[in-house]
Formats: C-alpha cells, structure tokens, sequence
DNA sequence: AGAGTTCCGGACAAGAGTTGTCCGAGTTGC
DNA sequence: GCAACTCGGACAACTCTTGTCCGGAACTCT
C-alpha cells in the first residue's frame, strides 16, 4: 500500500500558500521545492476541482487558497490529490465458492468489511483533526516567524 | 491509494483456519474461497514469514495456525501480506528547492511527516485492536455458530 | 486590439508495483 | 524406497502511478 507521492506536494504548497497575498503560479510553488513543474500542475488542479484553491488565469494569475488556512484539513487536500476512494475494497469473498452466504445474510458488511472501514475512519478523523493553519503554527512555534515570511518574500521577489 | 487485494484473502483464510484442526492446503483454501490457487499461496507464504501460520510439507501438509486466534491481530494479517512500511514516506521537501531549511532544523521530522505518522499510527491501532478471534465472534453472534461448524466440515470432508 | 503570460484538459510514454502462473525442492505416508 | 503431495521462490503479464508535453482558452499589460 503506497499513497500517491504528490500529496506531499499538494501539503507543501498548501502551507506556502499560506504565506501568500498574491496568486502564485505553479511554475514558482515547483521551483520552490525544486520538482517536477508539470507533475506539480496536475496535483493543483486536483486541488483547484476539489475547492481547495482559487485559480486565476493570464499574466498575474496563478494559485491561491479559497479559505482560511484554519478550514482547510489536511484530510481535504489528501482527498483532492489522491482521491476519496477507501484503500480497502471489499469484494464479498464470503459470498463465493461452495460455501457461500445466503445472499440475504450479506446485506450487512461482513465482519472483515467493517474492522478495515473503521480503521481507515479513524485514519481520516486523525488527518481531519490538523488543519493548515495548525502545521503553519507548528513550524513558526519551533523555526520561528522567519520561515514564512520567507517564503513570502520569495513570493513577491521577481522571478 | 489502494491496498493490496490480497489482504482480503488473508483475512478470510485466517479466520476459516479458526475452524480448523488440520492443516489445510493452499489449493483446498483457494477453493473454499473461489480464487486463483497460485496467488493464494503466495499470501499464505508471506503469513508463513512473518510466523502467523506454521506449514508442514508432504502428504497431509498444509497450513495453520501458529497461536490462537485471539493472540492475532487483524493488523497481524496486514502488514504480513501488504509490508510493514506505512503509506506515506517523506522526501524531506522542505531541505530542497531555494528556500532549503538548515540542515540541522531537519533533525526532527516536520509537521506534514509528523501528522501524516500521527494518522497511520491511529489507522495501525485500530487494526490492532481488533484480533481474529473477535472476527469469528461477530460471525457466530450475527449468521450463528453454524458457519463454523460448515467451514470445519467442509475441511474434513474428503476432497 | 495585440502580445505575452498563465491555467486547463487531454493525450502520451516510461516506470514501478501488483496480479497471476509456473516449475523445482523438500517432506510425508505407504 | 517410492510415489504423491506439499510449499517455496523465480518468472511473465498486466494495471496503475509517475511524469511529460502540447493545443486551447482566459486574463493582464502595453
């Protein structure tokens, strides 16, 4: 079981945004973190589909969060970018072979169903339970204020 | 993100092999659950590494259980089959790009990795809060003591 | 209005990981 | 000792992810 690479991408940029006053193109958030300006674009238009992020086309244009940093989740960005779909499917092997259940007695999810759906629950209302104003706060209580003021000067330098 | 199908199986071997107090083949739980022999056995090979199931060669060989089921987690089966390593792996974006941090500010995990480690731990302690023989309670408490007692049948039953 | 950016969506190739199959090594029972 | 049966690991086929690229549309500045 492997999570899609770009939602570390995605929580980056994420957190940068915050710093941001300006629309910030995906061409500068892949220099920032020195990646793939391509593959990047993709995970923010995931983001953009999902509402995460505003954008805003021609010369000044660019991405920026649509909320406050203190509603985003980090569940929401790792859903827009890797999609919402729980990792387990169940495929009902108890309903086959020569001993299947009755039809009637799979109504309900079987027991190895729910053990599974209530773990990844428990995932998602852990990821639900930091947003993206709490890992800015994380980062400026133990760097300091300078890392995002950093940033944002970075993002209004010139290119 | 998607785990591997496999992990289904396994599960639902685990829990058949409750009933069973004989060593049961590979290809005789392949078909009780109406999957591909060759695969199937390969899930059990790697429930055999990780020391869940004990198998025995030759005539009457097969495979069972090495503790009670109450002693195996489902979180047991899981990384057995899936691996131990969790979903996300962090690359360190934070040490790349213009705005690198220091390297020694990257001692400590950073916030994205420590709330991504947060959430799988929670997903890992749900899955282990849960052991097999809890599963085969459920079963018997909803569908009856009969399906065991079909499943142990049916493995007694000549081939 | 025109030129220069920028995002958007799709098509496309490469790579990794999973799914599935096969045959040899070893063991057991007769 | 023999034969039958088993597991175990090595071997392809396939799917999904990763990554790239290009044309079209929209916006800003001159």
């Amino acid at each position: 079981m492997k999570m899609s690479g770009g939602v570390e991408w995605a929580l980056h940029c994420a957190f940068a945004l915050t710093a941001a006053d300006h629309p910030v193109s995906a061409a500068r958030l892949a220099e920032m973190h020195d990646v793939s300006a391509s593959y990047l674009a993709k995970q923010l238009q995931a983001m953009s589909r999902a509402g995460l992020v505003r954008s805003t086309q021609g010369n000044l244009g660019g991405y920026e969060l649509t909320r406050p940093p203190s509603r985003i989740t980090v569940l929401d960005v790792v859903e827009a970018v890797d999609g919402p779909t729980p990792a387990f499917l169940c495929t009902d092997v108890r309903a086959r072979g020569p001993l299947a259940a009755s039809p009637e007695a799979c109504r309900t999810p079987c027991a190895i169903h729910r053990a599974m759906t209530a773990a990844d629950e428990a995932w998602r209302a852990s990821l639900r339970s930091v947003t993206i104003a709490d890992l800015a706060a994380q980062v400026t209580g133990e760097h300091g204020r300078g890392v995002l003021d950093g940033v944002r000067n970075w993002f209004n330098a010139a290119p």
